[in-house]
This record gives structure tokens, C-alpha cells and sequence, in this order.
DNA sequence: GTGGCAATTGTGAGCGCTAACAACCCTTGT
DNA sequence: ACAAGGGTTGTTAGCGCTCACAATTGCCAC
């Protein structure tokens, strides 16, 4: 139409021809470079308006080294905690103008995360969160040999790299003594899946709570986060003569619970009170409401960006570093005070 | 230690000095040209591996102008529908060897969308995935002006860009035959929020299969898929004399009223049947199990990069093009004959 | 033995950008 | 009037890769 047949992208160096000065100027307008002649610099940008120039981010990487995106890497984010966190982390990373490329695992073996991490670094990411709630993932988190700065979350201490977690031994204590506060005589624990970390903040927690109170400490059950689990583990524990409360370390597997209390006509919480953990938005409308510790998901992954953009600014290692985000207890009507009073 | 002092890391010409061919030749090897000898490609393999070597994608895309990235924008990733969209969405994507970066929108006007489109296509991303659910959101697709190839998910025909979608419509038909065929007179809705091509899908389908039947159609509620709006609606369809069958528009909804029920003492299914949408994990372990629809997320993810690839490879703007999802009703205990017979 | 063709390898250019340096302007102080 | 110096702009050289093409090799038919 105007001057050439086919209409190619404009580079930066259309943009300087229209505005009548060299490219280096135009790449220093678009780089706020402070020495610009403000008469200059609207001369320039109004022939990038004008072209409807967009820089090529591939060139700018080449020869900067940095790519303006940070990778995530995630166990199953279909699940609601795993999905909050990345939620979190994109809205942190791009109001800090980073892009966010992400890999789901569905198993979080040390192979697969490595395996991610080396994916993502090829990519060129400047840097990486590593959502790494099992031991063996965290662990792996260590033998990296990446250059890449790596964040994990729920990694604890096991990979020495900067962590951020949620306290989940404290949430679990506060759980365990509002129980104990209502007059229950000790209260059971429905555990995650062993080699999870948070499963065992969240035993650990327990645990502690009944020594520190004196009370006795049941045999955990264990599940595997899925309702039909805590459904499984209800069945067990309605059989447990004297049972009057369950923490349970998840909602969803509370949910199962409820549901084999409900069939088998076991009133929550006049006979047995029930708590969870994580406060998904459906726990307030689960039958009855649950009782369940509130983790602030967007939180975690907010400090995560921060503690990432901090070495990836500076470019050093800064060396191990924890970030611990409290958890606080809902009260809701699936905990009450024991008959016996 | 062995030869430099600093160790950058190796670059083509590295590989190639070290295999004693030309850097042509190393590339020819990294992009499975033909005509490379066995006993050279061999060599050059093991160089590469030597070496540690990586190739520097951000030079690649910079000469093929491809950078193997695709981008996804979606709404609210929290939500279990989005979530497991962009879950099927991102292990095809890893699976054809591309990248994945996403951008999670809070409110899904046209502005926002079509700021988060122009976001990733800077990033110079190969294709876009676009979850629009809402009208407005899919409708913003139409005026798009960028060169790269979208695809929209549950963006119905508004936007003109081919489209994957759950068959809505049908799904809420099967929903409503089955209640109609337990006996119940008519079966009333609690639709989601107006703009929503679900929410009128859902709608839609419940509409026609009533007047198919020839039963009346009561007043649809309408909530905002949240929890609270169905217990709300459930408040408000607990005085509705003669009801006996609800057809919720999602299972978080559902759950809501559910609970508004348990509390007034309305007995389901017995007094009063209810169905959902969705089939969230929880849905089987509510009090009672929710009868409701399953959507296959997995396989929309995946049709959508399917439809997305054919056009980033092909490089030709393909057309419409409308791929529909069966979705599958899933009867459980939450609904039953109705008392009269 | 040699021309011709295919298979294999090498050479040079350039993708679009930024970093480093050089060059130029204009002030200011002496 | 002139040197000094800061602000402003331009020039050059790559970043590491792929593309197009040139050069070389091996092998066969004549």
C-alpha cells in the first residue's frame, strides 16, 4: 500500500529513520536512558505510535542475557493450593514486568523436577519457583546444577535453596488446642501422605500440641489429600470407641470424613468434632462448616517473586534464607464443646 | 582450571571446534537435517555432551522468528473448571515440545484481554490460547490485531477465532431428562452470571428440554458460581411450594444449596432433588453425592493447542472452526424418584 | 579415466537488539 | 576567547544462531 509490497514488523531502525535519529536513540528512549533530550524522546516515541513498533524480545535476550521470564515449576495444579500459589506468583511476576512460564507435574519425582528445572532453563528463564511439597522433590532441589536462581515454596530446608512455607506446625497447634480448649480428651489425626512436608508440619504440630498439653496421641491415619480418603478413614475412625475429635490435614479429605460420618448417622459436631486444613472456599458451606486453618496462598507466592526478583536483580547468591507465612485458624460449627461437661 | 579461566557456557562454535566440524554441522545435527554422516552426527553428539552444551534458544528464535512459546490467558486459575483447562492445556503443549507461559486475569473485560493478548505477544509467543467464558471477554477476541494465530476455549462463535467448548447445552439436557424422568413436574434452575457462555449454555439446554417435554419453565435464579449464591438461592427456592427438582449451574453452587437446605431441614433427594455442573472432585463425597455433568477439561486443553499447532505450523490463518466436547451426565444420590408416585 | 550427480560439509551474512566507545554539542569559569 | 566538562547523539561490534549458497567429497555410468 504505502511504500513496500509486503508489510513486514518494523525494527528499530524504521523507527529512528521516521524520527530522524540513530537506533541507539531509540533504544535508549525505550530503555528510560535518563540523557535523552525530552524533545527528542517524543519525537521517537510518537514514531513508534505511529509504526506501531514493538521490540523484538528474542534480540533484546540475545544480547542481554536476560529473558524477562521466570519459570514455575508445579505439582497438579488442579488442586486448590498448588493452583492459589501460581496464581499468586504470575500476578507477583508480571507486576513486576516478568512473563511466567510454567510445567505441571503429575508426579513430583527428583527425576521429573529436574527434569523441569533443565526444561525451563533451556527456555532461558532468569529464574525459577519450584513448587516442592514432597521430600524427594526438595531434595532434588539440591544436586541442581543450574546457574538459574531457584525459589522453592513448601521446600522446607531440605534443597538449601531460599524457601518460602506456610507454618504449618503452627497452624496444626492452634487447630489442636481450640480442640482441646472445647474439652475433648485428646483429638486424632487424619495425615497426609508420608513424604509430604506439609503432612508432616501438620502432624508435627499435632503431635507437639498433645505433649505440650499432656494429652495422649492417637495412631495418625493416613490418606492421600483425596476426599475418598478421608471417606476411607472415616469409616475407620466411626469404629474407634471414645473418638470425639478428628483434625484432619486437609479440607477435601475432611469432606470425605464428614461424608462417612453422614452416612453412618455419626452427628458432627455433637458426637465427634472435625477440623481441616487449607480453608477452600468450600469448606464454608460443607455440611456442617468446617473448622479448618486458613492459608494465605497469594501471600506465599508474592514473597516468592520477591525473594527470586531480589537474585535475579542482583545476580548473587544470597545464600539460604526462610520465609514463613502464618496460618490462621477459621472456626466454624464442625467443632463443638464435648457432651461429657 | 582446564583451559579458561572464566567458564561461559559453550556456544556452538565450542561444540564445533571440539567435534572438528563446522558450527553448520553442529546445527545440523541439534535440528535432525538429514544428510549428516552418522559417524559426524556421532561426534558430535558426544561433544555436545562433553561440553554440557545447550543451544541458546533466544539466538534461534531470533533468526526463525518462532520462539516455541504459546501463550495461555485465562480467568481466575483458582476456579477448578480454568484450572484444569490450563492443565490439559500445558501437558499437550509440553508433550508437542512447546512452552508455556500464561497470564491470569482477574476480571475478564475486553480491555484486559486484549492487554494480556498484546502482553504475550511482546514476549513474541507462537500462538495464544484464550479461555473466555464471558461474551464480552470472547467478543474482544474479534477486534484483535495481532498476526498470531489464536484459539479461543469456551469463547462459543462470538469472537469469530476458532473455538473449543463443552457441549453446555446438551449437558444440561441430560440433566434435565433424567430428573424429568424420575417424575418430577418441572425442573427449576439456578443459572450462573448473565454474561457467561456457560451460564447461557447451561441455560439454554434446560430451557428446550423442558419445552421438548412439554413442562413448564419456572423463573431462573441466577447466582455467581460461588458457594454463598447458591445457599442464597437455595434460601430463597426453600419457600417455592410444590418444588421437587433443582438443576444448579455448577457443583460449587450446588454445594451452597445443599447447605441452605440441610439447615431448613429439607431432606434431598427425598423432599427435593438437585443437580450440578462440573463434577468437581468433591462433588461425590457431598451430603448427599451430587448428581451433575462431567466436562472433560483434559481433552479441551488438549484439542485447543491440537487446533492451535495445526495453525502455528501451517502459518495460514485457517478459518472458523467450532470443536464441541461431550459432556457426560453422572448420576449419584442427590437425585430420586419424586414422593408422588 | 572422467563427467556428472548426490551426499556431505563449510562459508558468509544477517536476524534485531544493546554495550562500549567516540564524537559532537553547548554551557560555564577563567 | 578558550579549555574543561557534562549532556546528548552516533558508530561500531557483536550476542549465538540459522539460512542460502558454495565447496568438497564419493560413487557410478559411460
Amino acid at each position: 500500500m504505502s511504500s513496500s509490497e509486503i508489510r513486514r514488523a518494523p525494527v528499530m531502525a524504521d523507527v529512528a529513520q521516521l524520527a530522524g535519529v540513530s537506533h541507539q536513540t531509540v533504544s535508549r528512549v525505550l530503555n528510560d536512558h535518563p540523557n535523552v533530550r525530552s524533545e527528542t524522546r517524543d519525537r521517537v516515541l510518537a514514531a513508534i505510535d505511529d509504526l506501531g513498533y514493538r521490540r523484538n524480545l528474542a534480540a533484546r535476550a540475545l544480547v542481554t542475557r536476560h529473558s524477562r521470564t521466570l519459570g514455575v515449576v508445579s505439582f497438579d495444579t488442579t488442586l486448590y493450593g498448588p493452583a492459589s500459589t501460581l496464581y499468586g506468583i504470575e500476578q507477583a511476576a508480571r507486576a513486576a514486568g516478568y512473563f511466567v512460564s510454567i510445567v505441571s507435574l503429575k508426579t513430583l519425582t527428583a527425576e521429573h523436577v529436574v527434569e523441569a528445572v533443565e526444561f525451563l532453563s533451556d527456555q532461558g528463564v532468569d529464574g525459577i519457583v519450584v513448587v516442592a511439597p514432597q521430600r524427594t522433590a526438595a531434595r532434588a532441589l539440591a544436586g541442581l546444577s543450574t546457574q538459574v536462581p531457584v525459589v522453592a515454596v513448601e521446600g522446607g530446608r531440605a534443597g538449601g535453596k531460599p524457601a518460602v512455607s506456610v507454618d504449618q506446625a503452627d497452624g496444626a497447634r492452634q487447630v489442636v488446642e481450640h480442640l482441646l480448649s472445647l474439652g475433648h480428651e485428646t483429638v486424632w489425626h487424619v495425615a497426609g501422605p508420608n513424604d509430604w512436608l506439609e503432612a508432616e508440619g501438620r502432624a508435627e504440630g499435632w503431635r507437639k500440641a498433645l505433649t505440650a498439653a499432656g494429652h495422649p496421641i492417637p495412631d495418625p491415619l493416613i490418606g492421600d489429600w483425596s476426599p475418598r480418603s478421608g471417606y476411607d478413614a472415616g469409616r475407620r475412625l466411626a469404629e474407634v470407641p471414645g473418638l470425639t475429635a478428628v483434625f484432619v490435614a486437609n479440607d477435601q479429605m475432611a469432606l470425605g470424613l464428614l461424608r462417612a460420618f453422614a452416612e453412618l448417622r455419626i452427628r458432627v459436631p455433637s458426637q465427634i468434632s472435625v477440623a481441616g486444613f487449607d480453608d477452600i472456599p468450600e469448606a464454608e458451606f460443607f455440611s456442617p462448616p468446617l473448622t479448618t486453618v486458613r492459608q494465605d496462598f497469594g501471600e506465599v507466592g508474592r514473597r516468592s517473586i520477591e525473594i527470586l526478583l531480589r537474585r535475579v536483580e542482583s545476580g548473587e547468591d544470597l545464600g539460604y534464607e526462610h520465609s514463613v507465612v502464618p496460618a490462621r485458624l477459621v472456626v466454624r460449627e464442625s467443632s463443638a464443646r464435648t457432651k461429657t461437661a
